[in-house]
DNA sequence: TTGAAGTCAAGAATCATTCTCAGCTAGGAG
DNA sequence: CTCCTAGCTGAGAATGATTCTTGACTTCAA
């Protein structure tokens, strides 16, 4: 346990980062590789994978398991919640306040001890609407 | 004939069908392989992944994808909520009402046609709260 | 009875993710 | 400045879940 919240940040590991960062939507662990590669061709998919927990694990990104395919990452730390589109798979940032009361539900009908919540919402984004 | 939602239920089918309604708790694709194959030992891991996609789509059971590890099922066909043990990765039901007003909310701010919704609570279960 | 459609077992293929390992690098001790 | 060690990296193999393919077997209805 030394000085930790920080990380040695080296070339690949800021590349990773600005990625994230720079990313307009929440991309998956390959979509970053892919990404990552154009300015670094030698960078492995493993280390992309590697960094990515580790910065999750430091809070610096948030990482969204989503069942049907990858994980996602999203730079925004804070707690939210997400929309999914059933026909592109597109994942959409929502922030819906659920009542503290909720959990408080959820707590006592189960024993859990529970610390965190995230609602999915699924249904058909505005493009495939009009798609259809 | 009738053309419902009524499927063609062979041997086979019935045997995992009766092992998704008998579990005391959410299974994976996996656990309820083996569980079958105790029953029928030369049925094939493709059968059952097949099956349980063809019950789910006729809505005689219900699949749960999650991220971290594999596809759960539940014979509940019913909308409702899950807490998520971080531990030991169990999955129990609960039913948490969230407010239709949350649903509208989230539609309001990304324009997606919601028709389904479903938070996940993580905590730990009450048998890892005693382990600790 | 017979053919088309539906099912099946077995295993290969795919996809996401993790692991292994040997070489490389940065930063502190001397 | 040079050396040492811990931490990092690339490359690819290994793992685990899931899907696909194929050829054989069943069922159903005419």
């Amino acid at each position: 346990m030394s000085s930790d919240n920080s990380i040695r940040m080296t070339t690949q590991r800021a590349a990773i980062l600005t990625e994230v960062q720079e990313a307009d939507k929440h991309l998956t662990a390959g979509e970053l590789f892919e990404r990552v590669r154009r300015k670094y061709p030698t960078i492995a998919y493993g280390t992309v994978y590697r960094t990515l927990h580790l910065l999750a694990e430091h809070g610096i990104i948030q990482e969204f398991p989503f069942g049907d395919q990858a994980s996602r990452f999203d730079k925004r730390t804070d707690r939210h919640d997400h929309v999914h589109c059933l026909i592109c798979g597109e994942l959409t940032d929502v922030d819906v306040p659920i009542a503290i009361l909720a959990r408080q539900v959820a707590a006592d009908q189960t024993g859990y001890d529970i610390c965190e919540h995230q609602t999915v919402f699924s249904g058909v984004c505005p493009k495939c609407q009009q798609m259809n």
